[in-house]
DNA sequence: CATGAATGAGAATTCATTCAT
DNA sequence: CATGAATGAATTCTCATTCAT
């Protein structure tokens, strides 16, 4: 009655097999990688895989998935700028802007770009869309309100923009090599930009 | 001796498939689209098809390099105004936000993100990065060199940025509803974004 | 833990398959065999049988190999005579020219010969060539340093001969009716040839 | 009414083709030979081709022909040696064993190979056998009557087996380079051959 | 006669997904 | 639950041959 193995061990199997799924999606990307690929890299039989996800689809959403979870953690009230906070946002703890790409961000691309046809993905992807807006409209409203930002532009176009720059870097991030794109020179001149647009005036 | 069509009949042949080929194209977006979507929008046989492109990816490359030819045509030596020039190439003629995205891009982009691996295909992106990049670095370097446009920000990284905010909107553009995106808040906002970098006052 | 099938299900339907398309390959030959006419023959779903062998060429090959394994078995030292060795070793079991051509022949040569101008194929006739070749040529060292045979001829050049006719005879048995080749006289006359190249005058 | 182009055009121009479709063959093979790379290799057009050849086999064909023409040119009725007569006819003029192979001759054997099932084309293979046949078998025949020849064995038999021994060299040197077959060393081993069957002293 | 565009049957191969054990 | 054999729809690409001009 009881269940042969325990819930524990379940749930280890299911992340072994998406960290490893992971890894086959970096390398090969979404479109050009097989359940099998898969099913090698996790070391999972067919049928083991289909058990925990259903398709290929599900089995890159629970990727997605994954990664939201991680950036939802931040739920500060009041900090003391907002600008750092933004700062922190863009470029992780550090807030300066050289960190490293996500490398399964060209298959996230991949995904929401080959199903954009596909209803289902398509509003999948506008939720995401829309997730991370609020999080950078939040934040930006409320450096306005705290008088630390200008409100010259509406802070949803200038969320909006921010997340157009950063889409635009991780496409050119997948498909150039690192030293076209110049990641880090770009990321800078965007921040002097933002400074400008809120009219931030502290390095 | 004389072939059985004329030498226009067989451009003509050929402008038509490529013709149907970019409706198909810009409907199924690359990977999902089919030889045999392209034979029955262009009307062909399977054979014919392939006599005039090898493969699909000669068939889309076949009108990538279409919409390259169109955009060179622009070599204007002298110009009373770098900027406005600069708006043109961004905007089209009236060089003001509100263009239409090419409808074909998302594709594009497919094919690019898609084949990130191919060698062939990673070099094929590189040259048309590497052309898309002079064009407007060359603008700015002049812009520069005449006093119109502050040489503050190398010219090839804000040349750089352009294209990666095109590429971003492109990318958002192909995966959300257009009133996501807010093409020409945006794009207005971008503007704003040049004038700041090249330090050019004007509207 | 348990797979659906057993081990031993599995080498049969292997087996199976094998046995459909060794009838398929002699009836239509190699060239002009499908994959499809094995399919139907050996009643798999395409799926199915590219589980067991990737292409026509490693199913053929596995019929070669099948071939070979049978032929190995002898490995006798001392013998009473090289002579009836030698012609059971071509003849058979009973060691008199009356046998039957292995039906799978004609596709065999097609095989080696449609498949010359391919590095893989030709090295793989290659060494086959230098199997056959071996064993005779053993035997025949054998006998001759035994003294049964006389070293008249290098031992390898009788070899070669002897594959030669052999080819020569399934080359001509695969395009002419049977009445034609006259096997089994021919056989008699080149074992009265071989008689006289290695001294034999026994019956 | 009179033809636009002379006979002698039109002859010369079918030759072309057949010199152009016979390196063709040489280089790819029977099965592996496209109407294209004739086409390409003699400079004709399609059609062209179709005019001289009706399809592939036909053409083909036309090669076999050619070869057929120029060697049934000796009828000689009375010579000092049959034997030295039969070594011509093996070796070429100077009757030693030295002569390189047809280069075609392997695509021959593919052709006829391949061609097994095909009723048409095995009457054709067995009408050629036949004429091979007849060829040696007469001269032996005159050589036995006139007393050069022992007829210990059939005439027919003996004529066969020459047969089957350049088929099968013909066959191994298509699949095995040059220095495996040992054309030279067989030959001369088979030329003994034909001395005991034949009971020739000389050399 | 010549041309070469067009045809379309057919072959190989891939892969997500199912399901009997 | 796990297994992996089996399925078959889909897709790409090839090539001999035809035929309108």
């Amino acid at each position: 009655m009881s269940p042969r193995v325990s819930k524990e061990h379940l749930k280890q199997r299911r992340a072994d097999i998406l960290e490893a799924a992971r890894q086959v999606f970096i390398e090969h990307g979404y479109e050009h990688t097989t359940m099998k690929h898969v099913m090698e890299a996790a070391d999972v039989s067919r049928g083991g895989l289909y058990q925990y996800f259903s398709n290929k689809e599900d089995l890159f959403e629970a990727l997605l998935e994954e990664g939201l979870t991680e950036e939802t953690e931040d739920s500060l009230e009041k900090v003391e700028s907002y600008w750092s906070l933004l700062m922190q946002l863009l470029f992780g703890e550090d807030g300066s802007p050289d960190t490293e790409m996500d490398p399964l961000a060209p298959s996230k691309l991949e995904f929401f770009i080959t199903g954009r046809n596909d209803e289902r993905r398509r509003a999948y992807g506008e939720k995401r869309y829309e997730m991370g807006l609020r999080i950078y409209d939040d934040l930006i409203k409320r450096g306005q309100k705290s008088g630390e930002f200008s409100d010259r532009y509406d802070s949803e176009l200038v969320a909006r923009s921010i997340i157009t720059f950063i889409d635009g870097l991780a496409l050119d991030h997948a498909i150039l090599p690192d030293e076209k794109v110049k990641l880090k020179e770009q990321s800078a001149l965007f921040v002097d930009y933002l400074k400008m647009a809120l009219d931030v005036s502290s390095s």
